[in-house]
DNA sequence: TAATTATAGATAAAAATCATCTATAATCAG
DNA sequence: CTGATTATAGATGATTTTTATCTATAATTA
């Protein structure tokens, strides 16, 4: 049980879309070529930025993406749940029912009154609220405090990939 | 992302070894036989849950498998660790290596630092510190009160089992 | 000694994940 | 209007993980 390499890719990408000017998109081949990937993988996951309302499209020439929203108000769920959809940790496979009274329709197993179940709501809750906390304006603002070459190195590639379009 | 179902069959059958007889192990055969599942497939979770000390193994006739410590000592996380491992949710793919400036040998990306890395574990920790509040002592006991008959009918099956050995 | 039982490992089907490529639709610069 | 550019959608396939079973082996006790 693991987060998808998607969340990465979309977070490190969300970064590079802070403190651009307004209404000048980054190109997904920008983007793709600074990670390393192909543009129509790293457009995947764009696409479901897109639908989750964090990032907004501009088609056509100079077209890209950037920012829907503030980065203050982008948590680090939100960023989850685009990538890898809105289903919680833990899908009960219903074994109840193959087990041997139930077999024998002695008894019906109903996931609503489930304890188990909401034993790990209730924990997926704990991490979500946690992540909501975090937000792509701390990501940035400390990786800038933690990484700063790095940080500025990147800056400097997009605002220069911003100036020859 | 999903939780294994491996979990949960290991916290119902944890259950079914609740509260029996001292030194009176059930067979991996029964237990597969109520679960509707092969022994081979359910004993694998059982040697996994041998190896996490939450139960022990007796071989021979007439050996099988007894809880290893009393049912409040047995968390959920020590459920859901015994089974998926004790890996983290969030492992970095490392993938700011394949990133431009890194590419060209500008800099380099130590996970220990990593933000990103940081928050993650946080959250999963949130995770693990409420699914560690919960124990199969709790999960028993619960069950009795939200779905008797059924709970009654498997502890009768399971005892009648045990006398007919 | 023989039957029983856990353990280990081989095997394979099924599902999920990762990554790329192609075709299409929308937009804008000229 | 036209052609280049760009996002979107979907097909495709490789790889990995998960699920499930079967077989062989080792330990134990009746
Ligand atoms: S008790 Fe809960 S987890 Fe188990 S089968 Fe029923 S609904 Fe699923
Ligand atoms: S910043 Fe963190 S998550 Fe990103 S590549 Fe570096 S160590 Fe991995």
């Amino acid at each position: 049980m693991q987060f998808s390499v998607g969340v990465e890719y979309a977070l490190h990408c969300l970064v590079y879309l802070v403190n651009l000017p307004p209404d000048s998109p980054i190109g997904i081949k920008d983007l793709a070529a600074y990670q390393g990937v192909s543009d129509s993988y790293l457009s995947k996951f764009f696409t479901q930025l897109v639908k989750a309302g964090i990032v907004r499209s501009v088609p056509g020439v100079k077209g890209g993406y950037e920012l829907a929203k503030k980065p203050e108000d982008i948590s680090f769920w939100n960023v989850v749940t685009a990538i890898q959809g809105e289903a919680s940790l833990f899908q009960c496979k219903e074994i109840r029912h193959n087990t041997l009274p139930f077999r024998e329709n002695k008894f019906q197993c109903y996931s609503e009154k489930c304890l188990i179940n909401s034993v790990m709501l209730e924990a997926e809750s704990h991490l979500k609220n946690y992540l909501c906390t975090k937000t792509i304006a701390w990501l940035h603002e400390n990786l800038d405090k933690h990484i700063p070459e790095i940080q500025q190195e990147q800056k400097r590639w997009f605002k220069e990939k911003l100036y020859n379009r």
